[in-house]
DNA sequence: AACATATGTAAGAGTCTCTAACATGGATTT
DNA sequence: AAATCCATGTTAGAGACTCTTACATATGTT
C-alpha cells in the first residue's frame, strides 16, 4: 500500500505484483460479501485490471478462492502457535488458548473461516498443501491434550478428547458466525462457554483458583 | 414430455402444480451440487419449463432456496418430534434421540442442512416463519434437558447445558458433512461420540447397564 | 539492439438471473 | 354456452458473469 488507496502500481500496463493484489482483493470481497457472492470481475475492478488478467495467474475462479483459503490456513496456524507462547506445557490454559484462537478466527474473518473449514474442498486440487495446513492444527491439539493428561504419546483417550474439543469449538464458531444464536435469542458468553467445555472434557483437572 | 420420467404434467401449457415441482427440483439440485451451485435454469430444465416460469411463483433465486429451506425445517422438526415417541419423559435417551436426528438430518440431506443451519439467513425475508421453525427445535431441546434434570422449568443450568449440547451436535454435523474428518484421517463412531456427549453434559446421570 | 517470455488488454462465446411483452386456457360471470 | 378475466405459461432480450483466443507491451537475456 503505497499511497492513494490502491496498492503500489508500477506502470500503466504491468502491475508490480498482480497475483498478490488479486488474492488480497479476493480476500476482502470474501469477507465483504461471503465466499459464494465473490466475483472475479469485482476483484478485477478492485485491482484495476481487465477481467481477463487473473487467468494469467489462476486457472479459474475457484483457484483464486483456494489461494485465499491457503492464506487463511497459514494465519490460523500461526495464531495457534503464538497463542501457546508463555504458557507452560501441560497447562490446560494452552488448550483454552487454542479454543479462543479457533473461535476468534471465525469471528474475525468469518468469510475466510468458512472457506477454510467449510465445504469448499474440491476434487483434484493441490490437496497436499491444503492437507499439510489442515492437518497440522489438529495434530497440535492432540499433542496438547496428551500433555495435559500427562501422557507422552497421543493415546486413544487423548484422541477422543481432542475430537470432542474440536467438535465443540467448531460448532460454537459456526453458531456464532451464522448468527443462529442471536436469531434464537441466545446470547453467548464465549469465555464462559469455552471454560465449560474445558471442564467437561477434562473433569479431572481442577479449575485453578 | 408427458410420460418419460417427469412428474405429472397436465397440459402442454399449464402445469399441474409448477410451484411444488420447482421446489422439488431445487431441493434435488441443492443436494446434488450444493446450495451455491444451484441454478434456476437447471431447475427449469428439470421441470420442463421456460427459464422465466419460476418468476410467477418466486421473487428470485433466493426465494426458491428459501422454500427448500422451509421444507427442510418442517421435516427436521417432524423427525425430532417423532424420535421422542415411545421414550418416557425425563429419560436421557430422549436427548440422545434428538442428537441422532440432528446429525442424521445433516448426513441424509447435507445440502438442505446447510441451507437450514448455514449462513443463508437473508435480510428482510419472511423471518417470521423461518424463526418459528428455527426456534422450535431448540425450545424442544431445552424442555427435554429440564425434564432430564427433573426441573419443572427451563432454568439457567438447563439453558447452559442445552446450548452445550446444541454446539456439540452442530459441530459434529458440520465436521461430518464437510468431510473435514475423513480428510484428517479421523474416523468417527457417531453413536459413540453422541454417547460421550451425553455423559459429559449430564455427568450426574448414570449410564444405564 | 533483438528476441523470448511473462503478463497485460480487447473482443467475444456461452451461461446465468431477471424483466417485459405477449399467449393461453381454466374459472367466473352473465 | 359465450364472453371475459386473470393466473400462469412463453419468447425475447438486457445486463452480469466466467473463461478463451488473439493480440499488445514490458522485461530480461544474449
Amino acid at each position: 500500500m503505497d499511497q492513494a488507496g490502491e496498492i503500489r502500481r508500477k506502470t500503466g500496463y504491468h502491475h508490480g505484483d498482480l497475483r498478490t493484489q488479486l488474492v488480497e482483493a479476493t480476500r476482502a470481497l470474501v469477507e465483504e460479501k461471503g465466499p459464494d457472492h465473490f466475483s472475479v470481475s469485482e476483484a478485477c475492478r478492485k485491482a484495476g485490471v481487465s477481467t481477463a488478467a487473473p487467468y494469467r495467474h489462476f486457472k479459474d475462479r475457484d483457484e483464486m478462492l483456494d489461494a485465499v483459503c491457503f492464506g487463511g490456513m497459514e494465519r490460523h496456524y500461526t495464531a495457534m502457535v503464538s497463542a501457546l507462547e508463555g504458557i507452560p506445557k501441560g497447562d490446560i490454559r494452552r488448550i483454552e488458548a487454542l479454543g479462543r484462537v479457533y473461535v476468534g478466527f471465525a469471528l474475525d474473518e468469518p468469510g475466510v473461516f468458512r472457506l477454510v473449514f467449510g465445504s469448499k474442498h474440491r476434487d483434484g486440487t493441490s490437496i497436499e498443501e491444503a492437507e499439510m495446513n489442515g492437518v497440522r492444527p489438529y495434530e497440535l491439539v492432540k499433542e496438547e491434550v496428551a500433555a495435559v493428561l500427562g501422557r507422552s504419546e497421543v493415546d486413544a483417550d487423548a484422541e477422543r478428547r481432542s475430537f470432542l474439543l474440536w467438535t465443540f469449538v467448531h460448532g460454537l464458531s459456526f453458531l456464532l458466525i451464522d448468527e443462529v444464536t442471536s436469531q434464537k435469542g441466545v446470547d453467548v458468553d464465549i469465555d464462559a462457554v469455552l471454560a465449560d467445555i474445558g471442564r467437561l472434557v477434562f473433569p479431572e483437572i481442577q479449575p485453578r483458583g
